[in-house]
DNA sequence: CGGCCTCGAGTTCC
DNA sequence: CTCGAGGCCG
């Protein structure tokens, strides 16, 4: 008895969240809608046997939450590359025609032309029908785990409405919160005497982030799903095969979104949906263009993390005019002078700006930015801040042209431009800007990762004199904090604890920090693999130098001429001292005698359960070496999906070719 | 030598 | 995220 009103108050319900997140209309009032869900809730307290793991009522279950772990996505979830304008969007199509003639495919490709909503990205895997995951982008490769939080946004189905699921399906989209709901939001929370939120955008965001999901159920979460991810059980052929699939099983799918053959076609949907963009009811910053074929898709692969096959078109950003007050200049570490604007502060799509980036003399004249303008600032998305350029009829004359000053605002020392170079560099070595700066980056995340030293306090630190070079760090005691204003006992004790932590940190990401030019983390890495330690790599010569992949004449000169210098030397001895790592740890030794050692091999196209750089990484475990291009010497060819031209260089040369099974097997996996 | 790709450096805001 | 520059393939 209770069983079947069980079933019709959750179908009765589904109907209902359906009728409204999907089409935009809801069918029954507010009342009505919390009574069967009250209704429904009893009967399941009556009897719990009748509770489903995909009922309404459990989509506030996990309780509060302990922080997020962070979670692998399945397949990696890409960026997209950009079109800022009709050409660049035509451009894009030329290639691709390009591409597709030389693969003999023959006549134009249909595209899908979709709304890009301005939200966040989440993606969600179903296991036998069942939401058992939900998991933010992240960078791409990993995301946090919002399962919890997900769960409680009534336009994501808890199960898929299919009585024959596929094992598992990962359905990507976005989460946001429609403008009139935020607009409402807002409004409460200003009758509750609360601040109200910036955006819609950032809300979502903190929303998910709730540890505890009760909070992000209050919030006006929405969903639209957009593409599949991994599967397992079920294939597509088109993108909008799938779309058509998940619509019909109960998944947001947004109704502009289109197919169309023809370039024309999409670059006129784009300014339609362009021009739809107020009365829309969310936010986009533009359209999303897909080619619909999966065939082809995997046929135009990718470059780097952005998709050949897909383009994002984006919209025009929302500028604002504002007075330009000043220009003031920051010294980095590596002694280049940056230029920055002190603006009125400005609200420019919903984030109230007050600083922009100017990047060179040449720059801000070229544009012809003078101080006293009246100047209009764009902020694309949640991108940087931009000066565009001044408004012309509201110059009174009084304006200052802008001229860079010829000495250091840090140190005074004369400035020094090269005609070549765009930008003007301070080169005193003892530059205090410079210095801190340098120690900036030194405690930084891809760094020494030093968590409880921040920014301030390396200013503070420099200017009372206790921390001069970065090595100085580790001479801190608690009795240098205490005196510190914001430091207890507990405090002092956890920042002293955290600097001793980074000793530990990986010789790549030490030599990373010690902030060689041109050395970013991964030249830091390779040459650590290539040397082992740092004191190998001090003795080394440019010439060896410029051996490690990746490293030429001029990056390898910059490593020499920094070793050779006596204060650095000083400065590697002061961190040894310290007992700063200094060499590879024994598991990232290169393998003498591996399975694979003398074994040269090249990773091309995209493998499904590894990252290029998790090939990487466990080709060197192994003893074996990688490089990017096959020659005769290439000892195996590892070949991923959507490949370049590699293969024929593979099997022109002779090379072994190896599919993600036969690499899997070589790995001993 | 030209073009493509990858990497480094600096930046803003919450 | 973007811009510029270094490295490397064709």
């Amino acid at each position: 008895m209770s069983a079947k009103r069980v079933d019709e108050l959750t179908t009765q319900l589904r109907a209902w969240d359906r009728a409204y997140y999907l089409q935009d209309a809801p069918v029954v009032d507010d009342a009505t809608y919390d009574a069967a869900l009250r209704e429904l809730r009893e009967l399941e307290t009556a009897d719990p046997s009748l509770v489903r793991p995909d009922s309404p009522t459990q989509r506030i279950g996990g309780g509060v939450s302990g922080g997020f772990s962070e979670v692998r996505h399945l397949l990696p979830m890409l960026s997209l590359a950009n079109a800022r304008d009709d050409d660049e969007l035509l451009a894009w199509d030329q290639r691709l025609q390009k591409l597709l003639d030389a693969a003999g495919h023959e006549g134009e490709p249909a595209f899908v032309v979709e709304p890009k909503i301005d939200g966040l990205a989440l993606s969600l895997v179903y296991r036998d029908g069942l939401l058992e995951r939900a998991v933010t982008r992240g960078d791409g490769e990993a995301g946090e785990d919002v399962t919890a939080n997900v769960r409680t946004i009534r336009a994501v189905p808890l199960s898929i409405d299919d009585p024959n699921p596929p094992a598992l399906i990962e359905v990507r989209g976005e989460c946001y919160i429609p403008l009139e709901a935020f607009k409402r939001l807002n409004e409460e929370r200003l009758d509750a005497g609360l601040p109200v939120y910036m955006n819609p955008r950032n809300t979502a965001a903190g929303s998910l982030r709730q540890l505890d999901p009760a909070i992000t159920a209050e919030r006006p979460l929405a969903f639209w799903s957009y593409a599949i991810g991994a599967l397992e059980g079920i294939e597509f052929h088109s993108h909008h095969e799938a779309l058509q699939w998940l619509a019909a099983r109960g998944f947001p799918v947004n109704p502009r979104i289109k197919t169309m053959t023809g370039i024309e076609a999409v670059r006129e949907a784009c300014h339609a949906i362009e021009h739809e963009r107020e009365a829309l009811g969310y936010d986009i910053d533009g359209a999303v263009v897909k080619v619909d074929s999966l065939a082809l898709q995997a046929t135009l692969g990718a470059v780097g993390r952005d998709p050949r096959w897909a383009i994002a078109f984006k919209f025009p950003p929302t500028t604002r005019t504002t007075k330009l007050l000043g220009i003031e200049i920051n010294v980095g570490r590596t002694g280049a002078l940056n230029p920055f604007a002190e603006l009125e502060p400005v609200e420019v799509g919903g984030v109230v700006v007050r600083h922009a980036t100017l990047h060179n003399e040449e720059d801000i004249n070229r544009k012809d930015i003078r101080v006293g303008d009246t100047v209009i600032v764009q902020r694309a998305g949640d991108v940087i801040p931009q000066v565009i350029g001044p408004v012309l009829e509201d110059r009174t004359g009084n304006e200052q042209v802008f001229k860079m000053p010829a000495d250091c605002p840090a140190c005074g020392e004369p400035v020094v431009k090269n005609e070549e170079d765009a930008k003007h560099f301070c080169v005193n070595p003892r530059c205090p800007s410079r210095d801190v700066e340098g120690i900036k980056h030194f405690i930084s995340r891809s760094a020494m990762d030093i968590d409880g030293v921040g920014e301030k306090l390396v200013d503070r630190l420099y200017e009372l004199e206790l921390v001069r070079r970065s090595s100085d760090l580790y001479a801190l005691t608690v009795d240098d904090l205490l005196p510190l204003e914001g430091f207890q006992e507990t405090s002092a004790n956890n920042t002293v604890a955290a600097i001793a932590a980074s000793k530990a940190r990986p010789f790549g990401n030490v030599l990373f920090g010690l902030g060689i030019p041109h050395v970013g983390l991964v030249t830091a890495q390779a040459i650590a693999r290539a040397f082992g330690s740092m004191e190998r790599l001090l003795e080394a010569g440019a010439e060896e130098i410029a051996e490690v992949e990746g490293v030429g004449p001029i990056i390898a000169e910059a490593v020499a001429g920094w070793c050779a210098d006596p204060e650095r030397q000083a400065e590697v001895a002061a961190l040894q001292a310290a007992g700063v790592t200094l060499e590879l740890a024994a598991d990232e030794l290169p393998v003498e005698d591996g399975p694979l050692s003398g074994k040269t091999i090249v990773v091309t196209g995209t493998l499904e359960g590894f990252s290029r750089d998790e090939a990487k990484d466990a080709i060197e475990r192994l003893g074996g070496k990688t490089t990017d291009s096959v020659s005769k010497k290439t000892s195996y060819v590892v070949v991923g999906a959507s490949p370049g031209s590699k293969v024929a260089k593979a099997e022109k040369a002779g090379v072994p070719i190896l599919d993600e099974a036969g690499f899997r097997d070589l790995l001993g996996l």
